[in-house]
DNA sequence: GAAACATATTCCTTTAGAGGAATATGTAGT
DNA sequence: ACTACATATTCCTCTAAAGGAATATGTTTC
């Protein structure tokens, strides 16, 4: 993979958040939403800038979109992911968007219905 | 530094190739040009934007300006740098690059002027 | 101070991509 | 089959920034 492109994947705020919660795991997009507080439109379209350049990769589960980063990504890939990693620690933001995702029952359940109703997405 | 900063400064090719000759130390503009072979007004726009976001420095010496990377970076540029020159490695134009900046005398002489006679820049 | 040189800046055109509203697609449940 | 749900895609508008020609600025040399 060119380098080029994953800096251009790297140069876009929701972007940074998108990967750097996927770094702790795969994850759908409902729960992408509730933890960035984005509109949906905006969440699935970076989705599918990353999704084309290589950086992740999706799965369907029922009706749910469940992506993670790739299994064996590049050198290059995955030395920028660690550090990434690494420096959003620093930030506020990322830090959040973490611990939203600990809090996350992780149950993709309709709204209103009963947490145990929910079924497991990812 | 923010950290959404410094990807975008890495976005672009242009860019990337200034950062990688500049991990090998100072350099001024003729210098670029000669290496990158790309006209002057791309390499200094590309210097200004860098600068501007604080990924370099310039000195003024003489009639050339002499850029740098910054004496202490921040955690997340240098961590970023670091990760730049390993990747940078992979891919042939960065190492072409080095080799031409190795071949240079690091003399701005005069086009035409023989090598003694020209004054050192860098 | 005029000319040559090194670099920066201004002006322009063009393009990538961000953001959002509306709509389309695919799936599950009834 | 109809409905609700999860997500993607298609429009559109708007802005950042890339690239280049021409020009401006600052420096040295004569």
């Amino acid at each position: 993979m060119e380098l080029l492109r994953i800096y251009e994947c790297l140069c876009d705020r929701t972007r940074l958040r998108l990967l750097n919660l996927l770094a702790q795991g795969p994850l759908c997009v409902c729960h992408f939403q509730e933890i960035l507080r984005e509109p949906q439109v905006k969440i699935s379209k970076h989705l599918a800038y990353l999704r084309q350049r290589g950086l992740v990769k999706v799965e369907r589960r029922g009706k749910w979109m469940v992506y993670e980063l790739p299994g064996k990504p590049s050198r290059e890939l995955k030395a920028n992911l660690a550090c990434l990693q690494d420096c959003a620690q620093e930030e506020a933001v990322f830090r959040r968007d973490v611990e939203r995702l600990g809090k996350l029952d992780r149950s993709c359940a309709p709204v209103g219905a009963t947490s145990d109703t929910g079924q497991r997405c990812c």
